[in-house]
DNA sequence: TAGGGTACTTACCTATGAGTAAGAATAGGA
DNA sequence: TCCTATTCTTACTCATAGGTAAGTACCCTA
């Protein structure tokens, strides 16, 4: 709750840098929008959804954004197994700032002529 | 001006990976600390101000951020050189969106348990 | 004529991310 | 007995980002 608040461009340029690693990875934004709106999703079903990606890159990703604390994973004791993935409060909370982002994007100028 | 708002998770990814693309690159973000808030500098100000840069690297991420719109580059032709870089006005409306990113990453619970 | 200052450029090497393809564990059902 | 379904795991390869070290261009000054 207690904002830390005193920047340099150093510490300012670390924390955003750390906060981007957690989203880094070619297939993670792909699975957060999946998740996005409390859906929960099992293995089998990002996988359709996601086109092209391949199992082994499935879990990577999956694997470090639950480390990261974003994605929580539940397994259920069945066979054939069932494992559903869904986002925790924290990983929710992406997408405000994603869309923030997204916005930002929106505004590029299109044509190279950048004045002032 | 009218912004695009029917977002697909596919889409929506696509949006905010080509978003983050301009922000990949080991120096960049450092780059954009150092010139925030309309601060101007030269290559060699630059250099002494970001800790561990190379020349290369340096050269390498103005560069594609001077190509992506960021970054305004001017030359004056003097002996030696004198270039300055700072932030177009795009490149300054990147910050509040960075902010956001550093706001979730402060909200980051920080043990292990992760309940509901 | 030798050196200094500034802003790059080039060559080369290595670590890492990501891709493909195949294998593995499990128990119920044909 | 073998197949199926589901969720991973493992081995191998390749492209690329980034690192180091050195070189280049320019003109002024001593």
């Amino acid at each position: 709750m207690s904002k830390n608040r005193s920047y340099t461009p150093k510490t300012a340029a670390d924390g955003v840098g750390a906060a981007l690693r957690f989203l880094e990875g070619r297939w993670k934004l792909s699975i957060l929008f999946q998740l996005f709106g409390g859906k929960t999703l099992r293995f089998s079903e990002l996988e359709k959804a996601i086109d092209g990606i391949s199992q082994k890159m499935l879990i990577q990703q999956l694997r470090q954004l639950e480390v990261d604390g974003i994605v929580r994973r539940t397994v259920y004791p069945q066979v054939p197994p069932k494992v559903e993935y869904e986002l925790t409060d924290w990983g929710q909370e992406l997408c405000p700032a994603l869309d923030a982002i997204l916005t930002w994007a929106e505004q590029r100028p299109s044509g190279k002529p950048e004045k002032s």
